[in-house]
DNA sequence: TCATGTAACACTCAAATGTATGCTATAGTC
DNA sequence: GACTATAGCATACATTTGAGTGTTACATGA
């Protein structure tokens, strides 16, 4: 195999790794290799150290498949948040097990384990500019503060509402004239997460499975 | 190390190997026996081993690291959109370049290499559930089928609209009583691409960097 | 021309890691 | 008690995979 312009095998080098790392299963060096079409394992690597070296790939010393991105790289901070397919009446944990799907999201810094998604169903927040169906990201917090969009749940029933505090108790604010809040005792009420951002497909091919 | 109640220990297992995956590390059989504090390989394997049987995880027949997660498909993975600072009055191609940030967008298929992102600026498509400082996930085509929600740019100036072909002239229609539609002559408009997605951060962190 | 740097190859070794065999013990059931 | 299933342990083995040594070739600039 001959030689290739400097600099070019690389970048696909690097471009095949982060695609890889993106979909959640970090290549080994010897994937690499036959992706690129290297005949040796060494050319494949030596790729690899030169983009560890110039800071765009950080090495994982030992560790089969422990190429990872750097913080500064696109996409370095891509978490999957499970999709649920519907606001889980019971436990959290055990509607997180059976997703329908997973939301790719830019992390936020702390807590991005505790992040899952939910579709929207019913009309309560469009005046909040969330529509039926849209997906909602929500970091999994069992307080919220005044004015947050929080999932939660009043007894058997889980909703998205907007979360205001009144003393001891606690007002559910639906943002559509059509409905009437809820208001509860704080105790009776249990926060699920705060939604952090809202999601439209808008192309109509839904969600892919991961 | 003793007996614990049946089938509590797995799904500790499952919730390990499920955090470990959704952050992009798949663990090591050993990673988990010593996440759990196994003193045995074996006892980590046969939890995973199970794991498999009743479908709630995927193996990767001898692989390293090779566990997966049930749904998520080999091919279905992410892909990073570039945040355009403002949209483009010249060529799309220079300013892909120089993004603010980017935005992992769950690969729909074809043309996910076209996809660009964009912030909302204005009110005119409120009616639509799209509103001042939305991110817009568009992919970029030169053609739009009625009703769809575009990005086009009208002389000078790029605007989003609905897409209203008005035989040789197009409308390009805000979604607020608020505004005017645009109608033009068909030459006179150029599609920059079709909006597939909007995304609404609530937390007031923002786009991170990468 | 010579030195230097990059790209690529062939081969080897060692550590990481998946897989297997065999054993002990507790709990429940017939 | 005998039987069965689950939870766990210790050890060994085989494959995968990262890491190392040495060589060839092609540019580019001093």
């Amino acid at each position: 195999m001959g030689r290739t312009p400097a600099g070019e095998t690389r970048e696909k080098v690097l471009a095949f790794v982060r695609d890889r790392l993106l979909s959640g299963q970090p290549p080994t060096v010897r994937e690499v290799q036959e992706a690129l079409g290297f005949r040796a394992v060494r050319t494949a690597r030596q790729h690899l150290e030169r983009l560890v070296e110039d800071g765009r790939l950080i090495a994982g010393r030992g560790r089969a498949r422990g190429y990872r991105l750097p913080g500064s790289a696109p996409g370095a901070r891509t978490v999957l948040a499970p999709l649920l397919g519907r606001v889980p009446a019971g436990a959290l944990d055990e509607a997180v097990e059976d997703p329908d799907g997973y939301l790719p999201v830019a992390a936020r810094g702390a807590a991005d384990g505790g992040l899952f998604a939910l579709r929207v169903r019913g009309e309560s927040m469009t005046g909040a500019g969330i529509l039926p169906g849209d997906l909602l990201i929500v970091r999994r917090q069992p307080t919220a503060a005044n004015g947050d969009v929080v999932v939660a749940r009043a007894g058997d029933e889980a909703t998205v509402k907007t979360f205001r505090p009144r003393g001891r108790r606690v007002e559910l604010r639906p943002e559509n004239p059509a409905f009437e809040p809820i208001v509860l005792d704080a105790g009776d009420v249990v926060i699920l997460g705060k939604v952090i951002e809202v999601r439209r497909i808008l192309d109509g091919r839904g969600v892919p499975d991961a």
